[in-house]
DNA sequence: GCCTAGGTCCCGTTG
DNA sequence: CAACGGGGCCTAGGC
């Protein structure tokens, strides 16, 4: 069984091993994604090593050389090379192997029967957004401080301090400092240790200064550790940002359309 | 084009949309694993939001119905959904969607066009190991002793008692006998229990007997059912016993180099 | 090049 | 179950 187009599709089910040989030069040569499914054994050797012994796998090779090979479970793959990786192809005593090399690591996939066997040239130029990232989060909170509180000031982003990075900082309406800490998931313990290094040197000079984590939630022991250290906590959500960016852009958010449960 | 054998592989090369409808639907209630090549639009609502527009792509639904996107190029998905997710699929107006759904997390991929559809079962159900299999650190226990304890000496290797296989048969310093059960995951209440088994039946001859669980951890159950059963613990990492067993290749390991908190 | 911080992180262990 | 720490993490950005 077989499909061609011009180098840039090829297709066989239950292909003898040295056919794929030939069949894995064409596609690494036509710079292709290639997609093998067969029974393998796999070993890698490099900043850990890992060995599994045979099991029908789905190899991808895509076009830039980056190896990904994954078990018919789970959404990680078993084993992969980073882009850039050189491929070797060899074929002998009814095996199969192929062999990727990068910056001193070793991945070698040895098949000893494949199933199908396909590459194709795909194209693929569109560009991907991601959207309710904590980044968002931050953005959003320069537009519209007011979620943070009335009269909250934001003043400058990523602020270089001596223990490290401040997301936000600014002046609450009262003019003390304010330092935020921006989580786009729940508040961790280290979270609260994070900010609270920024805060405790800050304190020596400025008692007043007030520190505050911004996260859609807390988990019990950071929010003890809050008490503790007098810092504070205000909910806000990545999706609320997110719409906050995007209405605010079409000129149509206002705080009334702005749901306070929402955030 | 088309190969099939009961339901365990199917394949298709430009297949119609709604004729891939059908494709998938079978190997969704077969459990298979599907394989779609095709220019899709991707949209993902959850966690945080992300759009791509067409483009060409590789889509897999593992069997246990985790789903992952990759484009022709880059080691990571470009989107995915985790084991688990309820899939549907639906045809119309010239577009074949397929969404995935997952504790409030939606992915969903708009087909205009499939290249190639491919179902089929896999069978893999070896074990993986990183770093070292039981067998290596066996090896590694072999290659230098000192790592269960000072003066430890092995014996024989699986040796066959009235209860089942010891893992190492050895001698303490003092010259008492130790029964060695090796695991290379945390040692849990099951394997206190096997070792308890090996070790019970000698006592009656040789009380001074040790038995000794060799793992990178233990459950809290399994410490309790040792203390009780008068057994022991020792802690040893595949790791650490891949890094001996490649220094000692290469004759470099001494103890010195052994860095004791690595165990 | 190193280092830092973020991730739809994922994943296993612990309380 | 929540919560926490580690990963062949990967990846992007700053210096």
């Amino acid at each position: 069984m077989l499909a061609e187009c011009m180098g840039r599709f090829k297709l066989e089910v239950n292909p003898s091993l040295d056919r794929c040989g030939e069949i894995i030069h064409e596609a690494l040569s036509n710079k292709a994604v290639l997609i093998i499914v067969g029974n393998c054994i796999i070993d890698y050797n490099g900043r850990a090593s890992s060995k599994i012994g045979f099991g029908e796998r789905i190899l991808i090779v895509k076009s830039d050389s980056s190896v990904i090979i994954h078990r018919p479970r789970g959404i990680k793959p078993v084993n992969w090379q980073p882009s850039g990786s050189i491929i070797k192809c060899e074929y002998g005593r009814n095996i199969l192997k192929i062999s990727s090399y990068f910056k001193g690591e070793v991945l070698n996939v040895a098949f000893k029967n494949i199933v199908l066997i396909s590459f194709m040239k795909l194209e693929d130029e569109a560009e991907f957004s991601m959207y309710a990232t904590e980044e968002d989060m931050k953005k959003a909170i320069f537009m519209n401080p007011n979620i943070i509180e009335r009269g909250f000031i934001p003043i400058t982003d990523e602020k270089h301090v001596s223990s490290g990075f401040i997301d936000i900082y600014g002046k609450d309406s009262k003019g003390n400092t304010v330092v935020i800490e921006v989580k786009k998931d729940m508040a961790l313990k280290d979270d609260v240790i994070q900010l609270y290094r920024y805060v405790e040197g800050m304190r020596k000079n400025n008692p007043s200064i007030r520190g505050i984590i911004v996260s859609p939630s807390i988990s019990s022991s950071a929010k003890h550790l809050l008490v503790k250290t007098n810092l504070e906590h205000v909910k806000l959500t990545p999706k609320i940002c997110s719409k906050i960016i995007h209405e605010a852009e079409r000129g149509k958010l206002t705080l009334d359309n702005l749901n306070i449960n929402d955030r």
